[in-house]
DNA sequence: CCTTATCTGTAGTGATCGATACATAATTAG
DNA sequence: CTAATTATGTATCGATCACTACAGATAAGG
C-alpha cells in the first residue's frame, strides 16, 4: 500500500501563536518519532511511554500538541502516507502504461518493504487490523485508508483504459483489489522475515495475471 | 491460511486424573471459546476479562487448566487449525489436480473468511502482527505456522508435479509463497468488508497467473 | 513593571492489565 | 472417619494503561 490520494500540498507553515511560552521541541521531529513507533509496534501496543521517549517529550507537551493518542496517530498515518508513499506514487504515476506502473510500484515496495532502516512492511497495513472495541475507530480509519489506496490504483487502470494501453471492458475495481490484496500480503510476508527476492518472485508470479485479467468483463 | 500439517490425530482423551476435586466446567467448550475471543480480537487486545466472561469461569480455573495466557493462546490456534483448516485441507488434498486444489482451496477460504457466523479473516493471520516486544514469542509462533502453512501447500504443488500434473522445474515454493501471500491479504480485505464476490474475483485473478508461473526455473 | 497566555516537569488520577494468595469445596485413598 | 489432592470463588497483587492537575517557566501585550 502506502498510496494515497493526497493533492493538497500541506498549506504552508503557518507561524506559531506569538502569545505564550514557546514550544520547546520540533514538533515535526517529534511527529516522525511517533510514526516510527506506531509503524513498528502498530497503535495499541504502543504505549504513552514508548511514546513520549521516542518523542523526547513529556506526556502535557505529547497532549499539548497533539490532543490525545488517537489524534497523534492519524497524524503519524498521515504523514506516513506523503512520505512514504511519494515515491511509489510517482513510480505508478509516471510509467507510459498501467501495466508498467503497477510492476514498478509493486516491486519497490518489495524493496521498501524489508528495508533494513525501517520497520517491515506497510504501516497502513499492519499497524491496527484487530484490537479492542475501544480502538474500533482507528481501524475504520485503517479501513477507509486502504479503500483510498484501492481507489488509487483503479483510477491508474482507468487511465490507463484511455489511454489505450489497457483493454477496454477490463474491471478496473476488481483488478486494483487484486494487487492492493498481494500488497497486504507483501506486508505480513516482510513481517515473518522474507527476502527482496522472494517478495519480487511474488510480484512476478502477480504480474503474470495481469494479461488473464485485462479486457475482461 | 488455516492450512497446517497436523498428522497426529489427537491422542486419545486421557482419563482426568482420579484425585482431588472435578473440574466444573468442560475444558475443550472454554477452549473453543477463548478461540473465537482470540480469533476476533487478537491476543493482545484479548484480555483476561475478556476470556473468563467468554468461558464462563473464573481467572483461578483458567490457568488452572491452561497454565498462562500466552499457553491457552497456543492452545486456541492448534485447535483453529484443526478444525477450521479441516475442510481447506481436504480440498486442496483431494482435487485430482495440484491447480484444481488451489482453485478449490482458494475458492472455500474466499467464502469461509467472511462467514456470518465467524470473525472475518483467519486467526493465523491476524491474531498477532505487531505488537510488544514482550509479546514476541506470540508473533514468532503464529511465523512459524504461517511457514508451515506454505509448505504445505508446497507439498501439494510438488506432488503435483510428481504426478505429471504440474510441469516439471516449477518453483513450488514460490509458487506456494505466492498463494499464501494472497490468502494473507484476502484475510485483511475480509476484515475491510470485502464481499464473497470480490474476494472470489481476486481468487480468480491469482489463478490466472497459475499457468504463467509453472514450469519456469 | 503587571497581566495574559502557553508550555513544561513533577506527580499524580482511576482503571485495567496478567496473574495469585488464600480459604473453602469436592473428590479419592486408606 | 482422616489425610491428601485438586478445583473454585473472593479478593486481591504490583505494574502499567491513557490521561491530567498543578505549579513554575517563558514568552508577548500593555
Amino acid at each position: 500500500m502506502a498510496l494515497r490520494t493526497f493533492t493538497k500540498p500541506r498549506a504552508a507553515k503557518k507561524p506559531p501563536p506569538v502569545r505564550g511560552r514557546p514550544r520547546g521541541f520540533d514538533r515535526d521531529a517529534a511527529l516522525r518519532a511517533a510514526m516510527g513507533v506506531f509503524w513498528l509496534r502498530g497503535y495499541e501496543a504502543t504505549s504513552l511511554s514508548d511514546l513520549t521517549r521516542a518523542m523526547g517529550i513529556n506526556a502535557p507537551s505529547l497532549y499539548a500538541a497533539f490532543k490525545c493518542k488517537e489524534a497523534l496517530f492519524e497524524e503519524a498515518l498521515a504523514l506516513y502516507q506523503q512520505t512514504e508513499g511519494a515515491v511509489p506514487r510517482r513510480l505508478l504515476e509516471a510509467a507510459p502504461t498501467a501495466k508498467a506502473g503497477f510492476a514498478a510500484m509493486l516491486q519497490y515496495h518489495a524493496g521498501d518493504y524489508i528495508h533494513p532502516q525501517k520497520p517491515p512492511g506497510c504501516m497502513a497495513v499492519l499497524a491496527a487490523i484487530v484490537g479492542t472495541p475501544e480502538n474500533q475507530s482507528v481501524r475504520a480509519l485503517m479501513t477507509r485508508t486502504r479503500r483510498e489506496a484501492v481507489n488509487s490504483l483503479a483510477a491508474r487502470i482507468r487511465r490507463g483504459i484511455v489511454e489505450g494501453d489497457v483493454p477496454a471492458g477490463t474491471d478496473a475495481v476488481a483488478l486494483a483489489t487484486f494487487y492492493a490484496t498481494l500488497l497486504q500480503g507483501m506486508s505480513i510476508q516482510a513481517r515473518d522475515g522474507a527476502t527482496k527476492k522472494q517478495l519480487l518472485t511474488t510480484v512476478e508470479a502477480a504480474m503474470a495475471a495481469w494479461d488473464g485479467m485485462t479486457g475482461k468483463t
